[in-house]
DNA sequence: CAGTATCCCAACGGATACTG
DNA sequence: CAGTATCCGTTGGGATACTG
């Protein structure tokens, strides 16, 4: 099980083969495997809302905090940055006074965009037929 | 913004039908809304791992511990009631000694299924380009 | 406006021991 | 084997105040 990631000389390679290479090198049901660690990033509530909401373009810090109600600035700045770090957002600072600062979402955020919308349309679909099934399992013997 | 589910007096709603109606009730991106709750529940490392797990049949708890390297039994446990109670998983108790119990994906589960299997193909498959990434970012003055 | 730094409480989650 | 209960350290995450 690999530990640190591997050098791509293979300048020509697809987006199959490093689908292929990566189910050899990869499994996040093994514990030491490093996906394990990116997985419990990918699986955030947090993260699961600021993709979808940088659809459309750049977004500003404010403007974010706006579209996702609730969001505290420290969290929403510490989902940014984790982001940024992980090459899904880049981070664009305008030096005017007052500074201006965009987030977007970079080739590799685009890739994971589609999934994470699942995941927030997945819940918006369900929400129904997930409170039938707590009533049921609430109200049983 | 809706506190509660509503009940579907249509019985022949029909799936499209049903996604326009949660579109219309269900918005993550609102503080209050319930699905934020349901979406933090989803957001979840172990979720991501258990659903995919139950890939193929029914599988019992010690297979699950088995294959979900390094979980711990009380979280699966734990993730496992949590999913019954949402009616993702069914839990089957058969009275032997020892007691079998076997846990299996329900239809609503198999629906969440395909999404946990990208969130966790999409770590195994860009966990290079994440390593790249960040390299690059720890190493920027 | 964007970001950093504290403070502080609640939850997460592992280890261990005990029951049916 | 499956599950519950307890203990307890670690982390998550909100509130607030302050800097460029």
């Amino acid at each position: 099980m690999p530990e640190a990631p591997e050098e791509d000389t293979m300048a020509t390679t697809n987006a199959a083969q490093r689908r292929e290479q990566a189910r050899r090198d990869y499994d996040a049901f093994l514990a030491g495997c490093p996906t394990r660690e990116l997985l419990s990033r990918l699986t955030d509530k947090w993260v699961a809302l600021v993709i979808p909401a940088l659809a459309g373009g750049p977004q500003r810090h404010g403007e974010l905090a706006h579209r996702i109600a609730g969001v505290s600035q420290k969290m929403l700045t510490q989902t940014l940055r984790t982001l940024e770090r992980d090459g899904l957002v880049t981070r664009t600072v305008t030096p005017s006074i007052p500074p201006r600062v965009d987030y977007e979402l970079t080739p590799l955020g685009h890739e994971l965009f589609p999934v994470m919308v699942s995941i927030k349309d997945w819940a918006e679909t369900h929400m129904d037929r997930v409170f039938e099934a707590r009533a049921q399992f609430d109200a049983r013997p």
